[in-house]
DNA sequence: GTCTATAACCGGATAGAC
DNA sequence: GTCTATCCGGTTATAGAC
């Protein structure tokens, strides 16, 4: 974001207590971690962790940004490889899980804050567009690079649905707790078989005015 | 929920705390009132006030069971009438959506609270069952009713998946600030469209694998 | 000007005296 | 039943140290 000139003690104060935040997250979750638990774990006072973090929230948000990038080097060997729609969509969508994994129980934590629509760490809000478009980019490089042959009307739109039926994914996946996630895998496996088929068909003439006005629904719903 | 024996002076200010805690919601929203605020308006103390109020959530719980009420008998008129499924469908919601709309601004302030999964204020969480059901049981009067001819197999989950379906509805209004809620209602037109054509499709022999395995996924993700 | 620390404030919730 | 005093945790104000 901003880059003023740095101290090299700053910066380590900072990572400090970023990396204390994180390690205190994974550990305890989101509600359990207390501010001035994180500022004490990492020799510090309180005021000084919200010196360099404005708020809870904030230390969330460079935990995004960094999950952003790890994320984005996980994919790109997928998409490298992977040729079909079906094994793009799945493979990143996995790919993105195992990266979120050992962090399961703060995304579980943080679930009920990020579900609200008026806090930052909700998914959909303008705080957080810059990681958003950066995922929903990887759907469209998912879409722009498969085999199959799909409508150009549907192209446009496919790389927005696919990032929201991923997030249902995440959203599932926060709640399984089956053992090593395979009901999430499984589920993946099914969805995924699902969706192509369905945009395979959507591309068919014959379903052409109901795609049509699918698409229509999709548009006047994002201008919300 | 529990009705033990209340003096009448116990009784007066339970319910002269819970009005005006209801006043200063629909004035302020939700987390604006504070209940330091509704003791003093109530011209009580803090202790007391959470004395009768386990919690600031159990005011607004007496709230969302009168709504109930309503709906139920302003959607008996309409299905009484209509007899397409997308009448029955559009008018349910239409009508659920008028008793709603006073409140609109409480709705509002309330979404960020309900949309936590593990309050009981949750519409889709073990203390809002009873609410819920009595909510999807409808859109299974509705399918019921209806004139038209759909498969067995997916007759079955389409009272859950129009409840699901009417949730969005009631999201999107929740957020929609156009004057009279008119793209709220010409969302319910066009999606009520669109589903019931996806519905008259889904039980063509042609689409049958792919209404099979859309009812698997939906049946697995049931089991969460 | 860049850090760090201490002492508050605020609001939901609780304890315990009367 | 009703109150006051208090806890707890996110956040802020602010005073000083380097």
């Amino acid at each position: 974001m901003q880059k003023p000139k740095k101290s090299n003690k700053s910066e380590t104060t900072r990572s400090l207590i970023l990396a204390t935040a994180l390690r205190l997250f994974r550990e305890r979750g989101f509600e359990e971690t207390t501010m001035r638990l994180i500022a004490d774990e990492a020799g510090t006072s309180l005021g000084n962790a919200y010196y360099y973090f404005r708020s809870k929230d904030e230390l969330i948000h460079s935990f995004y940004a960094s999950l952003q990038i790890e994320q984005l080097a996980a994919c790109e060997g997928i998409l490298a490889v992977e040729k079909s729609l079906r094994g793009r969509l799945a493979g990143i969508i996995r790919a993105q899980l195992g990266i979120m994994t050992p962090y399961h129980r703060l995304f579980m934590s943080l679930f009920k804050i990020a579900a609200d629509p008026t806090n930052t760490l909700n998914p959909f809000s303008e705080d957080t567009r810059e990681v958003r478009n950066a995922s929903i980019h990887r759907f469209s490089d998912a879409v722009g690079g498969a085999n199959e042959r799909i409508t150009d009307d549907l192209k446009e739109e496919l790389p927005m649905l696919l990032w929201l039926y991923h997030m249902g994914i995440v959203l599932f996946w926060i709640y399984d707790r089956s053992s090593g996630f395979v009901r999430t895998y499984k589920l993946i496996e099914l969805s995924s078989d699902l969706i192509c088929n369905l945009i395979t068909m959507a591309s068919l003439p014959l379903l052409a005015p109901l795609r049509k006005s699918a698409l229509q629904l999709v548009v006047s719903l994002r201008e919300i």
